[in-house]
DNA sequence: CATAGGATCGCCT
DNA sequence: GGCGATCCTATGT
């Protein structure tokens, strides 16, 4: 089953990035379709969360895709080099957001490879958010798709999220701080990742 | 217009 | 643990 707007419009972004665990992440591009559950979270929580790209109301050509409602891609560069793949979440003018840091593979592993190039390390693991984008072969070109609609011609590129019932060990499931936002303060210290061992 | 730095990664020591 | 890759954004002159 496809994830709807009701689960990315709700308005507590870290219930949504705990609840985005275990759920499978697609992509259909250029007619290759890999997919990989999501092990890793972080969520990002808007215009109080200095941490957030829309902290403090900040909105620019770029995070402005963060204002629109909930279910839709926000794929930006980081670093000049990696595309870091979140989920924009609550009602629009509300802009929250999850960042997916790891998948673990599930099918179009040969693919993945591929996109992956010469460098294997990591494949069966996809750690880090740039990998993730990198094997499920997500760039920046894509933000601003929609999660929930699907697109007139079934060839176009598309990115959905879907819940297999996949059972997940609660136990393995650990809240840690963020990562790489020591600029925010005493934001960074916040309880927002989520890590399934 | 110039410049610094970032929600990273992989390779080096 | 350190560093280079590489480019968009925000800020300052």
């Amino acid at each position: 089953m496809i994830l709807q707007k009701e689960f990315y419009t709700r308005q507590d972004v870290v219930q949504v990035a705990e609840d985005l665990i275990g759920k499978v992440l697609c992509t259909s591009i250029d007619g290759i379709f890999t997919c990989g559950m999501i092990t890793e979270s972080e969520a990002y929580a808007g215009i109080r969360d200095k941490a957030s790209h829309s902290w403090n109301g900040r909105r620019t050509a770029r995070t402005d895709i963060m204002y629109r409602i909930g279910g839709t891609a926000y794929v930006y560069l980081c670093y000049g080099i990696h595309s870091l793949f979140n989920v924009v979440t609550s009602v629009a003018d509300d802009p929250q957001a999850v960042l997916i840091r790891s998948i673990q593979p599930l099918e179009g592993i040969d693919d993945m490879a591929y996109r992956a190039g010469k460098n294997m390390k990591g494949i069966r693991e996809g750690r880090g958010p740039g990998n993730v984008s990198k094997l499920l072969g997500i760039n920046v070109s894509h933000t601003g798709l929609s999660l929930t609609d699907a697109p007139d011609d079934p060839a176009k590129t598309r990115i959905w999220i879907e819940d297999r019932k996949l059972q997940i060990n609660h136990k393995r499931l650990r809240t840690v701080p963020r990562i790489g936002v020591d600029y925010a303060g005493a934001d960074a210290m916040l309880p927002y990742r989520f890590v399934l061992e």
